[in-house]
DNA sequence: GTAGGGTTAG
């Protein structure tokens, strides 16, 4: 047939076939169109839309389904893919590798389990199958398992290797990643690739440069290495060590070198220009990346959307939005891009009529704005967004849920953080950095034993962060004997303090009239653990020695502290003048308050109320006049009597 | 349409 194509052309052969014979040639051409379509819609990501065109055509074939089940299989939708893998006609060796690979890319061991149990059914098994059972046991943490189906394999290729690579460096295990490594038969270029990026993600950088080095040095020069050389440069500019970035990019050669055997191997690519970009845009030197944008003779959307995060990142949004603009085809990533800057930028309204206007929205498409609704501290929109995403079929994960904590912090709606609570139990696993949120909102909304259940919940893994919410949910709710127990329990699993830890420390003291504790604690920060006191640190020592009635201590403190007091600081102090009826420092800390916020009613308050208690009526009277003088408006919340 | 390796957004 093919031959007769060629020598007749199309028409010709149309001509001349039984008219039957011509539709099924018309239809076939047409199923391959359609099947085309559906997987370029799936690799853009429009799943959703794939799937109406596949449930509308007339005809499908294997390939038809096959497309179908990979476009779930890649969204992470096991059930419905496994719904098309039971309804399909046909099952060819095809679907029952996607399907495998499907339930191993899904975490939890009972979707491994059953990924293991399809494998044993299959018809027949080819080395494709062997190896997405070995990858899909590596990524599960179960090395032991793809070690023993490797080597019970009938017939290994270098794919086979490389995944045990993978394997061994996902699970931290460098030694034996290495050692694998050395003793292989055949090595290619995903090789040497994979091991290059798994000794990066495991922090050993030099390491990975030594091998890289002595492969370059030693090997046949039949491999392209511009593969793991991009992958270091990439790994050196994430870590910020930009010199080594650059000297790795130096070696790559210009994109059109000669011919001889070096020059082949490492001739520089468009990843390997981003990549340099990129380490440049870390560093914060925009404008090296800048120069290297315009140099590059050939441009991906990747360079456009590195250097456009670039200037998102130095708020330059009109640079940033003009690039976007100018490109060949900006796409969802490149949008994102923009959301994110103008809703760090303050910028809600923009963000939002970017946001808006997307041609597609993917998952980090909504958790950018609702993030930036929640960091703008427009708690409302991000509850509305919350709801939107839901109505249109997007599924909250980790990042999503962590905004909405934080919001039902900001309103402090106790209802409304326990229905996320619950959600997020059966979306995020159950040690995850979501727990931090949720202390943090439990202990806000004055649910400490909540905070706290959450907080014994967490078996495997507690991070500085989450002993600094609990520590600090005890101290804000006055609980100081709990802070300074935790702060002890922490110390004995070694978690190092950060200056956030001392601040709840000095707090709880403050609370609870510890001003010796208090002195120590803070004497301690700074000798053991080297952390250097902030102006939080001393607003709290000042609240320290002012409940105590050390107004004078306090007050010297203020002098010498080298930082120029605010807000909290006299703060402090005023309210331990009330405490003490010292109307002398008291003037001294509400001039100081009133000159900091003229608007705020809170020092006149208080002034006012001291005055009071002491019958000196005719001061509290001042207060108040010139209060209505400088058109100052009592709030609600602040009482003229105690 | 299926297995391993590189860069960008939350």
């Amino acid at each position: 047939m093919a031959t007769m194509y060629g020598r007749l052309g199309r028409r010709n052969i149309l001509q001349q076939l039984p008219r039957i014979l011509c539709r099924h040639i018309h239809n076939s051409s047409r199923l391959h169109q359609f099947n085309k379509f559906i997987s370029n819609l799936i690799r853009s990501g429009r799943l959703s839309e794939a799937r109406a065109l596949f449930d509308s055509m007339e005809h499908r074939n294997t390939v038809t389904w096959n497309s179908m089940i990979s476009g779930y299989v890649h969204g992470r939708e096991i059930v419905k893919a496994r719904q098309l893998f039971d309804e399909m006609p046909q099952r060819d060796i095809v679907s029952w590798n996607l399907i495998v690979s499907g339930y191993f890319s899904c975490r939890g061991s009972r979707f491994v389990e059953e990924g293991r149990k399809l494998f044993e059914l299959m018809p027949q098994r080819d080395c494709i199958s062997w190896n997405t059972v070995i990858s899909g046991y590596a990524k599960n943490g179960k090395m032991e398992q793809a070690l023993k189906l490797f080597n019970a394999m009938p017939e290994r290729n270098v794919v086979s290797s490389n995944a045990v690579i993978s394997g061994f460096l996902l699970n931290g295990d460098v030694h034996s990643a290495v050692g694998f490594f050395k003793k292989m038969p055949e090595r290619d270029s995903a090789s040497l690739s994979a091991l290059i990026s798994g000794l990066v993600r495991n922090g050993e950088l030099d390491m990975a440069a030594g091998i890289l080095h002595k492969f370059r040095s030693e090997d046949d020069g039949k491999d392209d290495l511009v593969h793991a050389y991009n992958t270091l440069i990439a790994g050196y500019g994430q870590r910020g060590q930009l010199e080594e970035a650059r000297l790795l990019f130096d070696e790559t050669l210009d994109d059109r070198g000669g011919e001889n055997k070096d020059q082949r191997r490492l001739r520089r690519n468009v990843v390997s220009w981003n990549s340099m970009m990129m380490s440049y845009v870390k560093a914060g030197d925009i404008v090296s990346a800048r120069e290297l944008f315009d140099r590059m003779a050939e441009r991906d959307t990747c360079s456009w959307n590195t250097v456009i995060s670039g200037y998102v990142q130095i708020s330059n949004m009109d640079e940033a939005s003009k690039l976007c603009r100018e490109m060949p085809s900006p796409d969802v990533l490149s949008w994102n891009s923009i959301v994110s800057g103008f809703a760090h930028n303050g910028n809600l309204n923009l963000a939002k009529d970017f946001f808006e206007k997307m041609p597609h929205k993917n998952l980090i498409s909504w958790n950018t704005m609702i993030a930036g609704y929640e960091k703008n501290e427009d708690y409302k929109g991000a509850i509305r967004l919350f709801s939107q995403m839901q109505l249109e079929g997007e599924r909250p994960d980790k990042h999503t849920l962590s905004s909405v904590i934080s919001v039902c912090t900001g309103l402090v709606d106790l209802y409304l953080g326990r229905q996320i609570h619950q959600l997020a139990t059966k979306i995020v696993l159950p040690d995850s950095p979501i727990n931090n949120s949720l202390i943090t909102m439990y202990s806000r909304c004055g649910a400490i034993a909540d905070a706290c259940t959450v907080f014994n919940e967490i078996k495997l893994y507690k991070d500085v962060i989450t002993w600094n919410a609990m520590i600090g949910g005890y101290a804000s709710h006055g609980l100081a004997a709990e802070a300074l127990e935790l702060f002890k329990l922490m110390k004995t699993f070694k978690i190092h303090p950060t200056y956030i830890t001392f601040i709840s420390v000095l707090n709880a003291c403050a609370h609870a009239g510890l001003v010796e504790e208090g002195r120590m604690q803070f004497k301690s920060m700074i000798t053991d653990y080297g952390i250097e006191p902030r102006i939080e640190h001393f607003a709290s020592l000042v609240d320290i020695l002012g409940r105590q009635g050390q107004l004078k201590e306090a007050m010297d403190l203020i002098n010498t502290m080298p930082f120029r007091p605010d807000k909290a600081v006299w703060g402090a102090l005023l309210g331990a003048c009330k405490v003490h009826n010292n109307v002398e420092l008291a003037l001294v800390a509400a001039d100081a308050l009133i000159r900091l916020e003229p608007e705020s009613s809170a020092p006149y308050v208080l002034l006012y109320n001291m005055y009071a208690n002491l019958g000196q009526w005719d001061d509290a009277e001042s207060v108040r006049m010139l209060m209505e003088e400088k058109n100052v408006k009592k709030q609600a919340g602040y009482s003229w009597v105690d």
